[in-house]
RNA sequence: GCCGGUGUGGCGGAAUUGGUAGACGCAGCGGAUUCAAAAUCCGCCGCCUUCACGGGUGUGUCGGUUCGAGUCCGACCACCGGCACCA
């Protein structure tokens, strides 16, 4: 075999042979056991980044290895093609977005390629395509009929000098992104799916998937369970208030109410009163981020209107407050100062009554001078609930509450109903119709489905699609809606479709119960709440409309971390920063090897080192996957993104780091053949080997049995990786060419080119055929332990005095405690430790270790 | 602000169930090979101390539990992800 590793041929010889045999087609087989492994589809934004090489590299991996085991798999690719940045293009560079998407398409497809990714490009399509989203239009319709979908005011971000609505994205420190107009909290009619309606099961289900906990975590507190009251004030002159609380215990301490600025109270009380008026116009400021509503300034004004207490009949303010929104529960709260912190700042601020109702378990009165005190306690300052504790206060002041009509315990959810309405171009068009009277229709099979118009001119005001009578007016007073949907919606099922993509006269058929859940879905942690919350709900959707079986889309989850590089910089003299990447600098460094300082090549004077960050276009850090293919071939970044930290964790670039995985190529390759060309191995003699041969052979076994575990149960490929590289060192230090030394090696070299199959596919199936088989490396069997080979006479156990470490001890296998502890004593070292102590206990972990404890 | 996470040599990381801290790789240093360089191969490599054997110390900080803590508990610090119209 040629002793050089040459990439660039390698691959293009396995691809073409992959290519060529269709190797990667899925076909259903009700007689085999499928695996679904799917990674989050790419938005087409021009070419792949580092993040896409790493999430989809993890997925061929696991993919490769789980048809290496056996299994019927299916790994399918596609785009998620809608989305603002293609408006954005299309504004900066007159180009359509449609073409646009499409040419990125091109181009990141044919990169995925030159990866070598094991996908099913026969299942491939975009979101964007008519034939994907009519699907979702008709499932609209249905989620319609039944009553799941609602139009309703909503608050959005409104650039008032552009007259168009933005994104959180677009709102920078308050002003529109293009305008630069502080921007303005607006309502519009929008449209609603209930997601609230699965909420109870969305919550329980997280108990059958197994996933991350802290993502279950996260997705908990985002729906947001909470069992509170919901009681009313009475008002004089108004409907009575509702608040909803889940600390009824502190009832008695309530000095105030507030309400939104919307609220209809507060909107009655500005009619004759121009200064609040004019601060419920100032409350319409800002953006509708609820970071930036939590960490806004807390303001208010009171209303002028007094409210009655249900319980004491006390007279209280009501005031208007910011911090208060219309549309979260009921837009009023009930202010208890004395026992929340967001309400004593209030009540400090406008000198309004903080009262404590809560001691602590001691019956102590809390020190309320400094902040609210907001644990538990017993109740005091609360006439006859004076002593109860939490639970008991509860469960009478609701009661209380009830008996008197003023109120009721009550379910509360923090998650909301999911507004899937855009007032964008580049998005699946929502099939409503208005009529003339009014009427909104949903439209009707016969009319779908409704195909997004793709030559437009967009620009940064409003939707185009508003602007085009040909796509909006029907005739006859009737017009079409020009939203169109939240980009979640096409990735809340494309996993399904890719199931069945081909099939033109349904959304989904009985192949998608074959394929579904997803085995493994791999993604960004970024995607932690959204978009697997509403793809979870959208399975649940259409199971209840038959269209699936099961309850859960995914049934296993791996959160990737970022990959992140180096950044340096210059200061500008506007005051600002100019990025270089790292490319284009190189860091000088001691004799220690730590950076001493950064130069740039082309100019050879120094720039700033400005800490490493998640690679970005802003701080132009980002490394070309394309640059590093043409110099060392996609199996060296495939390698190193799988080495270089476990998939979980954030991942930082290293040229270096991928020119060490290079090296080891060539040195598995090198390897290889110079085994082949020592000579011909005799069949392994497994029951006649030496010390030596049982001590590789017994390596080779550890490796296969580690390397399986990591890949399959801990999905931790680097330390797979690195036990190859153990193994791959261990043949290099043998040097034994007898025949059976040779089928020694044979056995140890086929193990490491199995074993790195998944992650290194091209050089695996050159090295396979080179090694004399036949079938391709992608249907060989993964490897199988030889249990007979783990086995050891004896191990090495270290002795610990008080649990320092102070001698190894070599003991047979089969040692008893008292003989480990015997030989431990012996040791020179552990009785110059003991001397003239008396030993207390002696702690002897077979195998392990030995502690002697002693003073 | 709220929810979730992370923190180990010069660097990326390993230590899977409370039992040898630093596997594997990168960088660095020393050597071999070479006319020379690249490539390759061999050796060293947490910090302090010692000629050496060895000793001390060390996993963000402070404290606790334990024969034994990177791992468990409490408090704190720093950084990262998400916060419903970025995807």
């Amino acid at each position: 075999m040629d002793a050089q590793y040459k990439p660039h041929d390698i691959e293009n010889n396995a691809q073409t042979f992959w290519t060529a045999n269709q190797c990667f087609k899925a076909i259903e087989d009700a007689n085999r056991e499928k695996f679904y492994c799917l990674s989050m589809f790419p938005y087409p934004s021009g070419k792949l980044h580092m993040g896409h090489v790493r999430n989809y590299t993890i997925g061929d991996v696991v993919t490769r290895f789980q048809r290496m085991q056996g299994r019927n798999v299916l790994q399918p690719m596609g785009w998620d093609a809608f989305g603002m940045p293609a408006e954005n293009a299309a504004i900066k560079n007159q180009v359509p977005p449609a073409r646009w998407t499409y040419e990125n398409i091109d181009y990141m497809r044919a990169q995925l390629k030159a990866l070598g990714f094991a996908y099913d490009w026969d299942r491939e399509f975009a979101t964007c395509d008519t034939e994907y989203y009519r699907w979702e239009q008709w499932f609209f319709a249905r989620l319609v009929e039944k009553g799941l979908v609602y139009k309703k005011m909503a608050t959005v971000n409104w650039d008032p000098v552009d007259q168009t609505v933005l994104a959180n994205e677009q709102v920078i420190d308050g002003c529109g992104w293009r305008s630069g107009a502080p921007v303005e909290r607006k309502e519009i009619p929008l449209w609603f799916l209930k997601i609230t309606d699965y909420a109870d099961e969305l919550l329980a289900d997280l108990e059958n998937v197994e996933w991350p906990e802290q993502v279950k975590t996260m997705q908990r507190n985002w729906i947001g369970k909470s069992r509170g009251v919901e009681l009313a004030f009475d008002v004089e002159g108004d409907e009575p208030l509702k608040v909803y609380t889940t600390r009824p215990d502190t009832l008695m301490g309530v000095t105030y109410v507030a309400v939104a600025a919307g609220h209809p109270l507060a909107r009655k009380a500005a009619e004759n009163a121009p200064e609040l008026a004019g601060f419920i116009e100032d409350c319409a400021q800002g953006g509708t981020s609820e970071a930036e509503l939590a960490t806004m300034e807390k303001r208010g004004m009171a209303t002028g209107f007094e409210a009655v207490h249900p319980l004491t009949g006390r007279r209280i303010p009501v005031y208007v407050a910011n911090f208060v929104l219309m549309e979260y529960g009921t837009g009023a709260v009930m202010a208890v100062p004395g026992h929340d912190q967001r309400d004593w700042e209030f009540a400090t601020k406008y000198g309004l009554p903080i009262e404590p109702v809560i001691a602590d378990a001691d019956g102590n009165t809390p020190d309320l001078s400094e902040a609210a005190w907001v644990e538990h306690g017993k109740l005091i300052n609360s006439g006859e609930f004076d002593g109860l504790d939490f639970q008991a206060a509860f469960d009478a002041i609701a009661a209380r509450l009830e008996q008197q009509g003023h109120g009721e315990i009550k379910t509360n959810y923090r998650l909301r109903d999911w507004g899937v309405a855009r007032q964008r171009y580049w998005g699946a068009p929502i099939p409503v119709k208005y009529g003339p009277e009014g009427q909104t229709v949903p439209l009707t099979d016969e009319e779908l489905p409704v195909a997004l118009p793709l030559e437009v001119t967009v620009d940064a005001s409003g939707s185009p699609l508003k602007k085009m009578p040909a796509f909006s007016d029907l005739g006859d007073g009737w017009t079409r809606e020009t939203d169109t949907f939240d980009t979640f919606m096409e990735s809340s099922w494309y996993y399904a479709r890719f199931c069945c993509a081909d099939n033109h006269e349904a959304m989904l058929d009985e192949r998608a119960n074959y394929w579904l859940p997803v085995d493994l879905y791999i993604g960004g942690i970024e995607h932690a709440i959204l978009h697997l919350l509403y793809a979870r709900f959208f399975h649940k959707l259409m199971r209840d409309f038959g269209l699936v079986d099961s309850d859960e889309p995914f049934k296993r989850l791996l959160t990737q971390g970022m990959v992140i590089a180096e950044t340096f910089y210059r200061h500008e003299a506007n005051g600002g920063k100019e990025w270089f990447n790292p490319a284009d600098v190189e860091v000088e460094r001691d004799e220690k090897g730590r950076p001493l300082r950064a130069i740039l090549v082309s100019d050879g004077q120094p720039v700033e080192m400005g800490g490493i960050e998640k690679m970005s276009k802003s701080k132009n850090n980002g490394v070309d996957p394309q640059s590093m293919i043409d110099r060392f071939g996609a199996d060296t970044v495939r390698l190193f993104m799988m080495f270089a930290a476990p998939p979980e964790q954030s991942l930082e670039w290293s040229d270096s780091g991928v020119e060490g995985a290079n090296r080891f190529l060539k040195r598995l390759w090198r390897l290889v053949a110079e085994h082949l060309e020592a000579g011909s191995p005799a069949s392994l003699d497994v029951a006649n080997l030496d010390d030596a041969q049982r001590e590789l052979r017994r390596k080779t076994h550890e490796t296969i049995a580690k390397a399986g575990d990591d890949i399959g149960r801990r999905t931790t490929f680097n330390t797979a990786i690195a036990a190859v590289m153990e193994l791959t060192n261990a043949i290099g230090r043998f040097t034994d060419t007898t025949p059976q030394g040779l089928a020694v090696v044979r056995e140890a070299v086929e193990a490491c080119v199995l074993l790195l199959a998944p992650i290194t596919p091209h050089a695996c199936h050159a090295l396979w055929q080179e090694l004399g088989h036949d079938e391709p490396v992608i249907d060989a069997e993964w490897p199988q332990v030889d249990e007979s080979a783990l086995k050891r006479d004896s191990v090495e156990v270290v002795v610990q005095v008080n649990g320092k470490l102070r001698a190894r001890i070599e003991v047979p296998a089969d040692a008893d405690k008292a003989a480990i502890e015997t030989q431990a004593m012996a040791e020179d070292n552990v009785q110059r430790h003991v001397d003239g102590k008396t030993v207390r206990k002696v702690i002897v972990v077979p195998g392990k270790l030995v502690n002697i404890v002693a003073n």
